[in-house]
DNA sequence: GATGAATGAGCGTTCATTCAT
DNA sequence: AATGAATGAACGCTCATTCAT
């Protein structure tokens, strides 16, 4: 039947790509091959290939479901909270717990974007993730200026600020995590960010 | 050319890191060739690996100089003002002004966050200057504790988080400069900085 | 091809190994290379080496190929006779025979011999094969031992030295036939080992 | 002067020479460049160069003075005795002792015999000097036989198997020391030898 | 005489992709 | 659907040789 084989199809693409960044985050991006997915998705090299046309395509799926996940975990903490002080706590939370429980994900991040130069699609889905993720906490900003909790503050700007500080803070601590304590510095950015957020 | 002649070696040198820098620029990190290099800088593949033993050691010295280009930049800046607050502005500003004038620098620094998974070399290269950089800041707001200008922050940590949210701020930016004015956001940085260093 | 089928997997092997075979007489070990080989075998580059791993890996089947041919020679024509005095002979003749039929192996043993320096898998294998084959030899003289029909030798210390003899005294001959009649020279082999083996 | 330059150049060839030797008893045929003879020789590559035009006159003069060391050394021993027999004696117990003193003459030696097939020069020098060498034993059992004291025996021919056995008793041996006692193989050919030459 | 910078051809090896089965 | 044999282009690196100084 054709609905079970889309189903059959979509299970074993999730399975690549689930396989595509377990091998990432062991050998980096720029030392994989297709067969190292294959065995680890106990495929095949064919058999990859049978479902994405090309290496490129695993790696936009596995960018994708990256940037989903985080955009996604963020979302979810943030709902938990009522006051928009407590929503932005927990988004910055969020992004250190991601780099504490899942590193790969930060340093995935960081392989692709050394192929943003030249690689538009990979460029596009960065560019339209970031602003995602952004847009968390500008829709909190946005709540806390509505209740005369903010300041008037540019809340786009701002949030993409915070964003880039978060993100790369995370990233860095991924590369060495000897280089600062992660959960401090995390408080600093609360502390920093609110500070503005909160000023008369 | 028979003599050993330190002076010209040292120029080739600078020549082909240079090459190495604007190819890199060009056609991304992982998509270049010794070959490249060696059109660019006008000389053989024998040439350059005359110089050179390996492919990496030529990135490794491009990193290098990428990092101490950014660093100087930021430091001559901060000296040119007398107040800690000016000199936090100035070092901001920097980083804005570099993402505008040399977009190929942070590009090409992305390229290297790639490699860190896999090269220890690169690694600690990053985490060497990371630390040089965010110490431009630490240096400037211990000042500014000193003077009672600013509050009793811990420098050391928040100097990380200024430093990492400026970077991906430019980063992002150079990939997309369509995503936000960098200009704008370099501003917000600068207040939400000054906001919380001189909160009372 | 697609199911694994070792059958055919073992043929591509002996394909290949007989083309490196062919190549390496032609144009000697050190001048060859694994196109050379994939060219006398029909293959591409690549599919010589879907096959085996590295040259080298090529060259240790070929050379314990050539060890197991010479070996299994010399022992089936020992077996043709029954006395002690006519397998030695035999085997003196097949080592000479060999020569003459198959020059190119021990041109290739030559070429191997180059590489024990340098490598300890070939050095191993060398050691192996020279003690089968004078082991041959031992074999055949005990059994003339016990029969009474030679004298009180040491027969593992003789056997090496002929074995030694025949083989280089072919090698040398492969090297240029023109040196010696190797017949003539094979006989007298015969002649001074019967001549020590029988004395009273 | 002339002459000056000319004693100053050979100084400089043989030094060369010497260097080579050295590194290829090191590093094996295979694996050495020119640049490592010249470090040897504490000259430049252009230097080394500039003595002899390419590599393979390098190699050429150093397999020539190889063999004439192993030949003089032969001769120089036999002469030490009068009669045939202690000769015989004599150059055997060279052959095993220049294997235990050199051995990289005879490792050397085998790497040039890989060069065989595909080089004239090599094979023409290889066979002259093998003539040369088992000629050491020709005379002496010539001698022995115009005394009375050997028996008929065919002195060219049985020269040669000697010879060979000799040269690759003592290669293997220099392949891997614990495949036998050299001594106790080298008695052996001793005592096979003289059996065969002083039977009635 | 001597240096070493520079060249460029060549090789082993990797790997995405194709395709017959 | 799935396999893996086979291809072939590409790359890093080596090294003998040339030659300006």
């Amino acid at each position: 039947m054709a609905k079970k084989n889309l189903e059959r199809e979509e299970r074993r693409k999730i399975q690549i790509v689930q396989a595509a960044y377990e091998v990432i985050a062991t050998k980096g991006y720029n030392n994989f091959t297709i067969e190292d997915i294959a065995n680890q998705a106990g495929l095949s090299k064919g058999g990859v290939l049978h479902y994405f046309k090309t290496k490129e395509d695993i790696l936009i799926h596995l960018l994708e479901q990256i940037y989903m996940i985080i955009e996604k975990t963020i979302r979810k903490r943030a709902e938990k909270y009522q006051s928009p002080e407590r929503k932005i706590k927990a988004i910055i939370i969020g992004y250190v717990t991601i780099a504490k429980k899942q590193p790969a994900f930060y340093r995935v991040m960081a392989d692709f974007w050394a192929q943003i130069t030249i690689n538009e699609r990979i460029r596009d889905i960065n560019t339209k993730i970031f602003e995602k993720m952004s847009n968390e906490f500008k829709k909190v900003i946005d709540m806390g200026k509505e209740q005369a909790l903010f300041g008037k503050v540019d809340s786009s700007g701002i949030a993409y600020a915070i964003t880039a500080m978060l993100i790369n803070t995370a990233m860095q601590w991924t590369f060495n995590s000897a280089i600062y304590n992660i959960d401090h510095v995390g408080r600093q950015c609360i502390r920093m960010v609110m500070s503005y957020l909160t000023r008369p």
